[in-house]
DNA sequence: CGGTGTGAATTACTTCACAGCG
DNA sequence: CGCTGTGAAGTAATTCACACCG
């Protein structure tokens, strides 16, 4: 069973299973490769594929279990626990991103802030203080952490990302428009919203293009 | 030449962009495809292959001259021109993103902010008025806008999307975690750092596991 | 029946490897 | 020479299609 999981597939996964969880809160029980890949644009045979990396969790006849499918993606996914998370970088997006009440009600449990700006540095974010990121990796040693965001500017992207390596941080999640160089037993992933609108405009243009053609 | 270019192809060229305009504000005159692919973790036919869609930029023995393929690539994109963008959602997140200098920076213009709260509406942010999003559509059909960015409460999602459509939007980014419904002629991509997460947390327990067997 | 689980078939994507050009 | 551009080869991912089971 565990013979070399595709990486699209892990990436699909949470997708499932945010669409699993809201149908079980709708009170269904059942349902079908075909209904969830409907929702999610996908096809069915892909859902069921993927899903039989991890075990046989469906019904013939009847599809699978919501209650079933959503504990067994849950336990694939490693949130049968709760994950602890620092935010460094509080300007307007660190304040937004801290307080985003998203992360808390997955699992994710932001446990500090740190910043670099001494008027920042003190200041509540969420009823919680900003800390100064001089103490930093200091404070992952004393009390490990296991994911950092990054939303510092671009320039200390690299920097920050060094001292969360150092500080034993198992995942970074960077905000920031740079790619930065990290262990590779880490898991880092990048969010620039620029990349996703210059993939847009690519068709963006093309498709004005047909039109006076 | 242009025999349907993969869409993973595209997703890439924003980061080839990315590295070449560093490149070139470097002063850097050419560069090989072994250069530009040891900076993104690329393999060099990889980088070779994609941007031969498109052309031959390249020169033998020498490697593609930095200037060119910033020009090239910048067209491709369709960034020979700017974009006017619209943001709806003025609360933290959306702040953060209307004031975010890396849009302008890119040739997005953000020509206008909305919210629905009359707490909100009619405040400044970065010198700008936020609007009533009760005009939106109105807006939109006077004046048309290409992109909207939308950063609402997840509830207001669908909703919003609507009003962008009607309005003739032609490309629009979801900051929300609602999957939403839309005409497939409309360019639309979804930026949840939650599913970020969950992707890695899935890593993250597996070499828990390993390290305890 | 209806819908899963899955090998087999297909399609998509990546890498190889080398001819050809500057 | 050195490095591009690219068919051909090799992998990877998706979809098909159907045996099987509740």
């Amino acid at each position: 069973m565990p013979l070399e999981i595709p990486e699209v597939v892990i990436d699909r996964l949470p997708m499932y299973y945010r669409l699993i969880s809201r149908i079980a809160d709708q009170g269904r029980k059942v349902i079908s490769s075909q209904e969830l890949g409907d929702e999610l644009d996908v096809t069915p045979a892909q859902i069921r594929k993927d899903l039989s990396y991890f075990g046989r969790f469906g019904k013939q006849g009847r599809g699978y279990s919501v209650q079933r499918l959503y504990d067994e993606l849950r336990l694939i996914l490693g949130l049968d626990r709760r994950w602890t998370v620092v935010v460094v970088g509080i300007g307007r997006l660190g304040r937004a991103v801290a307080s985003y009440p998203g992360f808390e009600g997955q699992g994710f449990d932001i446990v500090a802030r740190y910043d670099s700006d001494p008027n920042v540095i003190g200041t509540e974010v969420d009823g919680e203080l900003v800390r100064d990121v001089a103490h930093l990796e200091q404070d992952l040693k004393i009390s490990p952490v296991d994911i950092g965001i990054v939303t510092v500017p671009a320039r200390y992207a690299q920097e920050v990302v060094d001292v969360l390596t150092r500080g034993g941080v198992q995942a970074i999640l960077n905000y920031t428009p740079t790619r930065v160089q990290h262990p590779e037993a880490i898991e880092l992933k990048n969010i620039n919203p620029v990349l996703f609108l210059q993939s847009m405009t690519y068709h963006l243009s093309r498709s004005a293009k047909e039109q006076t053609e």
